[in-house]
RNA sequence: GGGCCGUUAGCUCAGUUGGCAGAGCAGCUGACUCUUAAUCAGCGGGUCCGGGGUUCGAGUCCCCGACGGCCCA
């Protein structure tokens, strides 16, 4: 192997180039602290190893590869099988991942893993010859493929027997060590393919995250739901109180936002005859992060005409025990060491009833601001002078309330001021048909029956243009067409937004949004320098 | 935006009162034909996040900054 280092280091130095990356054609971008430094041993080590595989004619980068048999499929078929049974079985083909790797001299212990699990291979110099010391050049991380019969060992682990042996694609840099993995948070975030690498929980979040998607498919589709797709760049950002993010449209020569809800599109569908849609795909807000906050997050929006916010109760507990059982085989789930009980029905609290037993006195949509401030302050919470209603309900409802809803509660009769797009309760003006679901203190979902009266909805939007006038930069757009499909006629709806990553995050015990979005907002990791300021 | 905490070898982490920068894993060399956190013997590996200051001397103390985490708004 001597000869080989030698003639690797000319090839190496060709190809590390450290002190040349650049970010086009600008500032030199500032090596991140916790990169190896450059000509660093492990990684020039690896480039050798690559170079002396070349010297000696075996291509470290391999191609189309006939695998017959995945890790996790032979675990399962002969995982419990006998001698003869193995012997029986015939030759196999496996390709992955070496991520063990422990030589004994004349024989050699691996494990490869691929996307359904692991496989021990034994490899001996007596079976394998020449091709031997290329099995045991692997490093740790490389893509192999290997043919080979299956056998057990004296410990009676399920073992590939290998007979031949080709490099498909190798690693040069080295992984996180084997027991403790990868934990630092930052470099799993920024880096998640190495996460996902040495990482298995995390590897399974992402596989249910997947699952729970196509639940959520199967339980709409199976109800006569059309899902549809609506315009993620929008000209007027409605359906949501936040702040949208601004792009440029170079051609048609004008700035579109990127959607904060699919909402108006999706009942203009409505309008147009789909009785029944959904839509499942991203929202933008442009808003701080947070344990809970992602700036992009993935929303489920349905719509369902002829029903109003009382059926989509009904069918949110149905949709969430599916999922449950789909999920965790159960219709109780632990989250963060709180037991969740998703057995129907859910409790309906009222919102003044809510704010009313959380401020030890009795509260309606009548009481003055002033009062409430009061009451407010008595249990610190702090409501700014000259706060309107609307932002004291708020204020009182997120810091008093929603830490106390651990147990799936529908929050219903909302006042009208909240929400500009529902139909108004009918035995009280000041109400209207909305629910809000909060599961583990956390809103999951926001429903109500939909206003489809279009000259009310045209006085709704003028409310919330004065709104912003007084500088609400949250309060909602005026949308003249959406107006103008109301005016076509739209039958009665419900309609209902779920967050789907915040299920995600009770479906996997997770106490951060971040650990269920596979790139999570952060920081670019280098400074541009460019824009000093 | 504010407060607190963190950043040391590829990874996980120690680092005393301010006095030569450490361990385990990973890596390298050698031994080893059923191991599995393999074992045994030996070896190499550091911009202590960055910049400034105090000091004879700073991983450690002070100031500024970057990034991250948690809590609050």
């Amino acid at each position: 192997m001597g000869q080989a280092h030698g003639a690797s280091s000319a090839g190496f130095a060709g190809a590390m180039r450290w002190g040349e990356v650049r970010k086009g054609g600008g500032a030199p971008l500032r090596r991140r602290m916790s990169d190896p430094k450059p000509g660093n041993e492990l990684i020039r080590r690896r480039h050798e190893m690559m170079a002396s595989l070349r010297a000696r004619g075996v291509d470290p980068f391999g191609t189309r590869y006939p695998v017959t048999h995945w890790a996790g499929q032979l675990a399962a078929r002969l995982g419990s099988a006998g001698e003869d049974e193995l012997k029986g079985f015939g030759p196999v083909a496996v390709a992955g991942r070496v991520v063990a790797m422990r030589r004994h001299g004349r024989t050699c212990f691996a494990h490869l893993m691929d996307y359904t699990g692991r496989i021990q291979l034994y490899a001996r110099a007596d079976q394998l010859g020449a091709e031997y010391e290329h099995f045991t050049d692997c490093d740790i991380g490389d893509y192999v493929g290997v043919t080979g019969d299956m056998f057990r060992t004296r410990t009676d682990e399920l073992t590939i027997a290998v007979k031949g042996f080709t490099f498909l694609g190798k690693s040069l840099r080295p992984l996180p060590e084997k027991w403790h993995g990868l934990k630092d948070v930052e470099a799993r975030y920024r880096r998640r393919y190495v996460d996902l690498i040495v990482n298995p929980g995390t590897r399974e979040i992402f596989v249910l995250r997947s699952r729970l998607i196509k639940a959520i498919r199967e339980f709409l589709d199976a109800r006569g739901f059309l899902e549809v797709e609506t315009p993620m760049m929008q000209p007027i950002p409605g359906g949501a109180a936040a702040r949208p993010f601004v792009t440029h449209h170079n051609a048609l020569g004008i700035d579109l936002y990127l959607r904060i809800a699919p909402e108006l599109y999706l009942k203009r569908l409505v309008v147009g005859g789909y009785d029944r849609v959904y839509e499942i795909n991203r929202n933008f807000r442009n808003e701080g992060v947070s344990t809970r906050h992602n700036p992009e997050f993935t929303m489920l929006e349905f719509y369902q005409a002829y029903a109003d916010h009382g059926d989509l109760m009904e069918l949110t507990e149905a949709l969430l025990i599916h999922l449950a059982q789909t999920l965790r085989g159960a219709t109780r789930v632990t989250y963060q060491k709180q037991e969740l009980d998703f057995t129907p029905p859910w409790p309906r609290l009222p919102f003044f009833e809510a704010l009313s037993r959380a401020l030890g006195a009795d509260v309606s949509p009548d009481t003055p601001v002033e009062r409430l401030r009061q009451l407010g302050a008595a249990r610190a919470v702090l409501i700014p002078a000259k706060s309107e209603c609307s932002r004291a309900w708020k204020e009182l409802f997120e810091s008093l309330v929603e830490p106390t809803l651990v147990q799936p509660t529908f929050v219903i009769d909302f006042p009208l001021e909240l929400s500009p797009l529902s139909k108004k309760k009918r035995d009280d003006p000041r109400l209207c048909d909305r629910f809000e679901l909060f599961i583990a203190r956390s809103e999951i979902a926001n429903a109500y029956t939909e206003l489809n009266d279009p000259i009310e909805q045209r006085e709704r939007f003028i409310q919330q243009a004065a709104l912003r006038e007084r500088g609400d930069e949250e309060a909602h757009r005026f949308d003249e067409d959406f107006i103008r499909a109301l005016e076509y006629g739209m039958p009665p709806a419900a309609g209902e937004g779920i967050g789907i990553d915040r299920l995600v995050m009770l479906f996997t015990d997770q106490p951060s949004i971040r650990e269920v979005i596979l790139f999570p907002h952060l920081r670019p990791e280098t400074g541009t320098q460019q824009e000093d300021e």
